[in-house]
DNA sequence: CGGTCATTTGACACGGCTCAAGAAACGTGG
DNA sequence: CCACGTTTCTTGAGCCGTGTCAAATGACCG
């Protein structure tokens, strides 16, 4: 619950009231290991999820194999806001590592939008976010060439994995195979793989243990022209501890 | 109006006291010429739009002349349903014909949600198909080769353009230019235009002053293995006089 | 009727893909 | 701790789908 929380309040500074509200959602805790299908494609999960650890991708398979990672899902992000009708899912999720999920009933989720407190809007902020994320994963991977997609993708994911109280300063932890960053950024892991090295021998990044350092952050931004604004984290921007 | 009300009762069999809501709502209608911009970004809008007649597109620019359209808008979508929380578009809305637009204060549409009949879960319907809209359009551009893309696209509008009420049979009439369609499709419009005559010869479609014959549907369907139900058209299928 | 914009086609270049094979990292059981 | 199988990463060679550039043609419009 500390993951959404966090997240919530980074948007809309909650009170004693909201915390309450929340608080009283009631939730079960499910454990995925890595390589799990959180959610199957034509499921109709009756639930909300919200990530509490770990990451995990929502990825549509087509028939002859390829597949596409639609995007990464952080501790705080919320699966299926879309509560108030249901319908089969479209896509699958799958943990990217030991993924914690808080299972919400939809009825549950609504007491606290008809609160109308600030609880509310914050999950409408989510919703908006995780559209606009979208979004900028279609211009990304249309109009961009190999190398901005990379940079502008670690860029968005090290964003939010500071927001999500992951990482530190410019290092953040990536549980993403090269063939997971292929099929998100629509090109072949060989590629990633060269476009990954040509920045670490430009000294742009460096790679440990899964673990990612952006040694050089503004020349990444520079390289794609990364401009944050689609994060919507202006919300309340004094949550932030620096400027970008 | 009637573009709206075709739409909700398309998805949820509407009855008297959810056309009477729908119809007390207070809207004012704007129109639109080809070319001009409905949205633009960075506007924060205060009112959700519902397209009544023509066509629109959703787009990103980037800063050097690039530009992605994320999606097509038809007769009967909204734009911006998440009116509870109030945030600068970060995208704009440009009208590729002349578009009639309704521009509805957002506390109107709140009280239609409130109401809680099945005009408010229609709505629902609409984002959820809008969101599912986009998760398509990003596995067609990241994981579809060019002629693939091009037909998914095309099988995806014709059924949105009929729902809308526009087009006949297997035609459609189709206001974008093959530049648009090279923006929607992340190509280039040369490319466009070479997969297009290539299936106009291969006699799987025709066009002709805007309009677009699909001469052989099966062979498309067949080409890009195109699922219709990411468009979520199931919530009341005896609504649609054929099935596919 | 001229001007502008959209379409069409050819020639050529190149970014990213495929295939293939070796090296490194990882997980597991002993 | 090592041994082993498996997955992931890395690199090279060659190819192909799509981009770029350029120019002609056609459609539309006042």
């Amino acid at each position: 619950m500390d993951a959404l929380f966090r997240r919530l309040n980074y948007y809309a500074d909650l009170n004693e009231d909201d915390r309450t509200a929340l608080d009283g959602l009631k939730y079960r805790v499910e454990v995925y290991e890595s390589g799990e299908e959180i959610i199957t494609r034509g499921d109709d999960p009756g639930d909300a999820f919200i990530v509490s650890s770990g990451w995990a991708a929502r990825y549509i398979a087509l028939e002859d194999g390829r597949s596409q990672i639609l995007n990464f899902m952080l501790p705080g992000d919320v699966y299926d806001l879309q509560v108030f009708v249901s319908s089969g899912a479209d896509h699958s999720v799958l943990a990217l590592n030991q993924v914690k999920v808080l299972e919400i009933k939809r009825r549950e989720i609504l007491s606290v939008f008809d609160k109308k407190g600030r609880a509310g809007a914050a999950f409408w902020w989510c919703a908006l976010q995780e559209e606009a994320i979208l979004r900028e994963q279609i211009v990304r991977n249309g109009r961009r060439s190999a190398r901005e997609r990379v940079a502008h993708l670690l860029l968005e994911l090290h964003r939010r994995a500071l927001i999500s109280g992951e990482g530190a300063g410019d290092s953040f932890h990536m549980p993403v195979s090269q063939a997971m960053l292929a099929d998100a950024l629509g090109l072949s892991f060989v590629h990633i793989n060269r476009v990954l090295r040509e920045l670490e021998k430009a000294g742009a990044l460096s790679r440990k243990k899964g673990w990612i350092t952006l040694e050089r952050r503004e020349h990444l931004v520079e390289l794609c022209d990364f401009r944050d604004d689609y994060l919507h984290l202006d919300a309340n921007p004094r949550r932030l501890g620096f400027n970008f």
